[in-house]
DNA sequence: TATCTTATTGTTATCGATAACACTGGCAAG
DNA sequence: CTTGCCAGTGTTATCGATAACAATAAGATA
């Protein structure tokens, strides 16, 4: 046994124990919330850590009381806003329940999920929540049997592993369409990604094209062979593209509101005046659409709420495992803005 | 003992040892890269543990070899390229090594880091990345206590915890002073937030103000009572108030790109040419501020390559604890682009 | 041939906290 | 007065992997 008084010997429960002239097992629960333990007591416990500079060792605790304290998330890109309001919404959603947040993210590949989800799981979250219902086999498998509450998000998908909290990105797409329709466009095209690697975007742009098909128009004018994240240096050459194919295009959708930016910028570079000669409109509803000039039409797919909603399905799991899975599909909304507008006012050149 | 054939026991490497007929040891040192065993034998208990299902507790193995395999990092905000993008160096940089990331965001507060960091230490990371200098003493103390690396970045601070990868933000604040100063501009604002959140804000804004009054320029003209983060929204507000009190400012600098967007649009919106009647400038390189109408003028900090330095800096300290802690100075540079030029060309209007 | 390496594998003793259960004394109810 | 309950605390066993060391076999070297 090393010395107890030895300068470089890590400092356990045990000596805070000893400090305070208590068993280890009652630091253990003094230093936990929520547990008999009498005040006094506590108190002298917590000034002995304290003196100590004892800091917990949730290593082994997580060990010891198999519960390792955290959610682990993985969403595609850490530059995103939107996923960032999700992460933010599920930090906060778990506050309460003393549950910490783990983040990966995987530059939206399913194979990099797979790697991300396995390392994950070796370190046994408490629930697992991942973006979209497109994975690896394997990566399902893994989810599948890791025994833990997980939440496919942003989507909802056909066949869900567990829990959903998501929307119709179809619906979002479908409704920017209708949108240009009712505002007279008939040549109307899209900007989008690689689809097998955004497969969010690629629904979107599904639902967009059948309804421009159902409503008798055509839905070839397409630009969506990028590969994601489609940021606005894509949107700005994919509207090139798309003008060079089909210039007489007078309305785009493009698949976040960051290339509908990029896009719009390139399309006022090139002389054109937005909304009058070309309508631009986005998705995701991130802050550059609301400032942009003229503001960008998007839809508000609440973000911040999927991760609310993920945190409360996971603390129900946690608290009933045996209830049945739930699967949140949350409404979005259109917002309807300047870049889309028919009768233009002033204020805007 | 339970029944090893029983279905509701966690598979462990005794387990998949027992399958592949070798001691649980040999089944660590297989599942391991970089361990002597014998080929064969690595296949044969890589097969016993895909037939288990079997996935490494790393809980167990972090507890048993005291080292957690991660490296923790706290940034002021998720939702923030600049960050976000560090965040990606880092991972990057950490990559061959086998460590993994844990983040986490402190929203600009200081009290939150502290708590943060606490809970991070908790879970025994093998190196902690903190942005900026400024923290609570406690904050500090735990940080000294931690006996792992310390990395601060995005900053110099004067009396640094251990490690540092940064720049001078007073620089990049005076670089865009002087800028400004050249292009002919006597009249000059600037828009951040409340300097005790933001630090780093406040220095960017402190090397500014005194490059004006060196230039022998005024330097009140300041809208800096914001609270960060300040998005497009703050700088479009923060820019009404700063051209109702100084109606006659003909250039400004703002904290971030992103409350230069929004301070640009709002001038724009009001009717004033950019950069003809007022000159705008940013910090950070954002995107949005490449891609705006006009382009906005500002200063590259190198946000990825902090993130690799930072990387760097870790593995070395880890390699040998005892070598004196490195303090990376990174090179900042100016992107003048059109929100700022004086003989505007054509094309932007 | 004898000795020395080296590669590979096994054995034993932990790591630090917590679950589960046992125990104590004080107080309320009968 | 007795019983039962409960808050508060202690005791014991254990979680699953790995470090450290030991042992063995196969080949290399003198």
């Amino acid at each position: 046994m090393p010395d107890p008084m030895s300068e470089h010997r890590k400092i356990t429960m045990a000596d805070v124990a000893q400090l305070a002239g208590v068993s280890p097992m009652t630091v253990s629960r003094a230093l936990k919330p929520g547990t008999s333990v009498n005040a006094a007591t506590r108190e002298k416990i917590r000034a002995a850590a304290d003196q100590l500079g004892y800091v917990v060792d949730l290593t082994a605790a997580a060990f010891s009381s198999r519960r390792s304290g955290f959610v682990a998330m993985t969403i595609p890109s850490i530059n995103n806003a939107n996923f960032a309001d999700t992460a933010r919404g599920l930090t906060e959603g778990l506050q309460e329940s003393g549950l910490e947040l783990m983040l990966g993210y995987t530059d939206y590949d399913v194979a990099e999920e797979e790697r991300l989800v396995e390392a994950f799981l070796r370190r046994r979250p408490e629930a697992i929540v991942v973006t979209g219902g497109a994975h690896t086999e394997r990566c399902r498998a893994l989810l599948r049997g890791a025994a833990v509450p997980v939440v496919e998000t942003w989507d909802l998908p056909r066949f869900p592993i567990d829990r959903v909290v998501g929307f119709s990105n179809a619906e979002a797409g479908a409704r920017i369409a209708r949108h240009l329709f009712d505002q007279g466009h008939r040549r109307i095209g899209f900007i989008g990604g690689n689809g097998a690697r955004d497969t969010r975007g690629a629904d979107r742009q599904r639902g967009f094209l059948q309804a421009l098909a159902a409503l008798g128009l055509p839905d070839d004018r397409q630009v969506t062979d990028l590969d994601p994240p489609i940021t606005m240096r894509e949107g700005a050459r994919a509207l090139e593209r798309l003008l060079g194919r089909w210039p007489d295009t007078t309305a785009i959708m493009c698949v976040s509101d960051l290339s509908a930016f990029g896009a719009m910028n390139a399309a006022l570079r090139r002389g054109l005046r937005v909304p009058q000669d070309l309508a631009v409109a986005g998705f995701g509803a991130y802050d550059v659409a609301e400032h942009a000039m003229p503001e960008i039409t998007t839809i508000d797919a609440q973000a911040h709420r999927v991760g609310h909603e993920a945190a409360r399905v996971i603390l129900a799991a946690l608290a009933d495992p045996a209830a049945r899975p739930e699967t949140i599909n949350l409404e979005i909304s259109l917002l309807a803005r300047a870049s889309t507008a028919t009768d233009q006012g002033a204020g805007n050149v």
